[in-house]
DNA sequence: CCTACCGATCGGTAGG
DNA sequence: CCTACCGATCGGTAGG
C-alpha cells in the first residue's frame, strides 16, 4: 500500500516538524538537536534525520511552518479589511494580540531567531531577512494607501511607520518574555493609536 | 613576587572576559564555549576555567564586563545633562549612536542576550532582568523630571515613552544586524524627535 | 597555569 | 524506519 505509506510519512514529518516549531521558539534554531528532537517525538536520530537530510534543511522547515503560523494567526485575521488604515489598524491589533495569545511558546519566534542568527551567514538567514523585509514591506504598503486616501497625514512616511510599529512589537514581546510584564500590550495598544489613529 | 603575579591574573582575566564579550555579542552566550574561548586567547580550558569555576560564573563576568561598556558608551556620554528633559534626549542619542558605532561587534549584547536568555531560568536571565528593568527606570525618571517641569506632556506617560524607547532601539538595532539598512539610525532618530521633541 | 582524561552529546553515515 | 557506529566537541575534573 504505497499511498496509505506516502501519507503517514506526510504525517509523520508534519508532527516532526510541529515539535520543532515549539522547541526552537524556546530553546532556539541552534537549540534545536537532532538527538534531543528524536526523543521528543519518539523516534530515532537517522529516521528523523532521513525526512530532512541534515540540521539546517530542519531548521527551514521549522522556520516555513511559523511562517505559516504566522500568516495564519495575524495576517488572515486582518486580511479581509480595506487595504489602506483599516487593515493596517486591523494587522496591528492580531500583531499584538498574537504576542498575547502566545501563539508560540518561547515568544515571537522570529524575534527569537532573528537576533540569534542575524550573524550567522547562511539560508536560514536569508529566509529569515527576506521574509522580515517582505513584512515591512506589507506594512508600508497599507500605510502608503492609508496617506494616498487622506487617512494618515504624509508625514512620518510609510517606511518609518512600519519601523516604528516593528519597534513597538519588539518591546512588547521583551517586555512580556523577559520582564513578564502583562501590561504590555495594553502600551502598545496605546502607541499604536497615537501612531496610527482611527479614522474620524 | 606575589605582588605581581595576582595583577598578572587580573590581566588574564580580563582579557579573557573582553574576549568573552565580543564572541558572546556574536555567537550568544550559549555559544560561548570554554574550548573556543580558550583557543581565541590562547591558553588551556582548564586554565581559562580556573579564573571563573565553570561557565555560568564566565557568562556572568561577560554580562557585567557588557553592562559596565553600555554604562561608559552611553549613559556617561549623557550624564553631565542636566536632569530631565536635557539627559533624557542626550541619553537617547547616545544609546543609538552606540548602535551606529557598532560598540560591540554582533550589535547591542543586551538585545541579542535577552532574546536568547529569557527562556532559560538561572542567575544569567535574573541579572538581566533586573539590568533591563533598572534601564527602564533610569529612562522613566528622566521623563518623569522632564514632564514636572513642563518640558515634556503628561501623556503618554513616563513608563510609556521608556517602552517606546527602548522599542525603537530594538528595531534599529534589528535593522541594522538582520537587514543591513544604515538607514535605521536616522528613522529612530527622527521618532525620537516627535517622542520626546527638544524644548523650545 | 599545564597535560591528560572523563562521560555525554553533537551532526551525520553505513548498512540494512 | 532501525541499530550501530564515526570523529569532534561539550563542560568539567584529577593531579601536578
Amino acid at each position: 500500500m504505497p499511498r496509505r505509506s506516502r501519507e503517514d510519512t506526510a504525517e509523520t514529518r508534519r508532527q516532526i516538524v510541529e515539535t520543532a516549531v515549539g522547541v526552537a521558539s524556546v530553546d532556539g534554531l541552534e537549540g534545536l538537536t537532532i538527538g534531543r528532537l528524536a526523543d521528543d517525538v519518539g523516534m530515532s536520530k537517522s529516521g528523523l534525520l532521513n525526512h530532512f537530510g541534515n540540521k539546517e534543511a530542519l531548521q527551514l522547515a521549522a522556520l516555513r511552518a511559523a511562517q505559516q503560523r504566522f500568516r495564519v494567526e495575524v495576517w488572515h485575521r486582518a486580511a479581509d479589511e480595506a487595504p489602506g488604515l483599516p487593515r493596517l489598524r486591523a494587522v496591528a491589533e492580531a500583531w499584538v494580540s498574537y504576542l498575547e495569545r502566545r501563539v508560540f511558546p518561547g515568544g515571537c519566534f522570529f524575534a527569537a531567531a532573528t537576533m540569534e542568527m542575524d550573524d550567522q551567514p547562511g539560508p536560514v538567514r536569508d529566509e529569515l531577512a527576506e521574509s522580515m523585509s517582505r513584512w515591512l514591506d506589507t506594512l508600508a504598503t497599507d500605510a502608503r494607501e492609508a496617506q494616498r486616501v487622506g487617512d494618515l497625514p504624509p508625514e512620518p512616511t510609510a517606511e518609518q511607520l512600519a519601523f516604528e510599529l516593528q519597534g513597538l512589537i519588539f518591546a512588547t514581546n521583551w517586555a512580556l518574555q523577559l520582564l513578564h510584564d502583562d501590561g504590555a500590550p495594553a502600551r502598545a495598544r496605546a502607541a499604536i493609536d497615537r501612531l496610527i489613529p482611527p479614522a474620524v
